[in-house]
DNA sequence: GGATATTAGTTGTTTTTGTAACTAACAAGG
DNA sequence: CCTTGTTAGTTACAAAAACAACTAATATCC
C-alpha cells in the first residue's frame, strides 16, 4: 500500500525513457540539424548506410525498426541533398539500393565522429560497468538484436 | 582505429534511449488512449495531479520538463472530459490551481494501476540491482532531480 | 505613479509524424 | 497465362508537435 502510494511518474519506466532520450537527442540534434539541415531519421539513414554500405530502404528500416514511409522521406531528402544515390535492383526492379555519394559518405564521417564523442561524454559520467548495463537493457527494451 | 569503425547506430545511447522509450511508450499508450481518448500529455498531467494534488500549469511543466502550450492544450482537453477543474489564484489572477474531479480522480487510480502493473512487466526480464542501477542512470540522463 | 520588463497561460501557423490507401513489380496456384 | 496474394516503396490526408506571437496580470525601478 505505501508502496503504491509512492509510485510516481518519476519513477514509471516509460516516462524516464521518454525523458532521457529527449533530453539526450536534443544535446546532438543541432549538429546534423545546424551543419546539414537533417532531420533525424535523415541522420539515422546516413549513419546505417556509412555503417552498412549499400542497403536497401527496407533493410534499413528492419534493422534500426523505423517505418517505412518515414525511410522513404528521408531518402528522398538525403537524394535531393546528393548525399545518397539509388540504384534498381536488376533482379527485383522493386527493390532499389542506396549508397552514399562521396558527399554523403563526407557528411557520414564527420557526424560520426561527433556522435561518438557525445557518446563519450554522456557515458563518461558513469562507471564502464554502469554503462555496459545500461546498454544491454536498453537493447533489450527496444527489441534489438543484441 | 577499430574501435572507432565499429561504431554503430545500435550503440549510439541517444539512439538506443530513443527506441526503447518508443517500444515502452507505444505498449502502455492503448491504456489511456482507447480506454480514455486521452493524448500521452495528457496521461502524464493526469498523474501529476493524482500524485501531488492540485498544481498549477506551470509546475506541472517544471517538474515533467513539458512545454508549456503542450500542458495548456492537454489541460483544455481534461477539462473538457470533466477531469479537472481549474480555479484562479485569487493573489495572482494569471495563475490557475488545477485540480482532478472525482472523475479524474477515478481514472487516474485505474491508470496507475496499470501504469504499475506495466512497468513491473518490464522490470521482471531484469534484477532488482539492474533495475535499480538503470533507474538512477535515467533519472541522470534526463536531468530530473533524483 | 507610470513606463518597462516578466510571467502564466493561450492561440495561430508551420513542420513532422502516423495511418491508410495506393502503384508497380513479383510470386504462386490453378 | 491469369487470377489472387504479397512485397518495396510512394503519396495523400489527418493528427500531433514545435515554434512564435499574443493577451492579461504582475513586478520593477526610476
Amino acid at each position: 500500500m505505501t508502496e503504491k502510494d509512492d509510485f510516481t511518474l518519476q519513477d514509471f519506466l516509460p516516462f524516464l525513457l521518454n525523458r532521457a532520450a529527449e533530453e539526450s537527442s536534443l544535446g546532438f540534434q543541432r549538429h546534423y540539424k545546424d551543419r546539414y539541415g537533417m532531420l533525424r531519421t535523415e541522420w539515422r539513414v546516413l549513419f546505417h548506410l556509412g555503417n552498412y554500405g549499400q542497403m536497401t530502404a527496407k533493410e534499413i528500416g528492419e534493422r534500426a525498426k523505423i517505418h517505412k514511409t518515414k525511410i522513404s522521406r528521408a531518402v528522398a531528402k538525403l537524394a535531393e541533398k546528393r548525399f545518397v544515390t539509388r540504384t534498381r535492383d536488376e533482379n527485383d526492379r522493386r527493390a532499389e539500393h542506396l549508397t552514399l555519394t562521396p558527399a554523403g559518405q563526407a557528411a557520414y564521417r564527420e557526424l560520426r565522429e561527433v556522435a561518438q564523442e557525445f557518446d563519450a561524454r554522456l557515458c563518461r559520467q558513469f562507471t564502464t560497468g554502469e554503462v555496459a548495463i545500461l546498454r544491454y537493457m536498453l537493447r533489450k527494451l527496444a527489441g534489438l538484436e543484441p
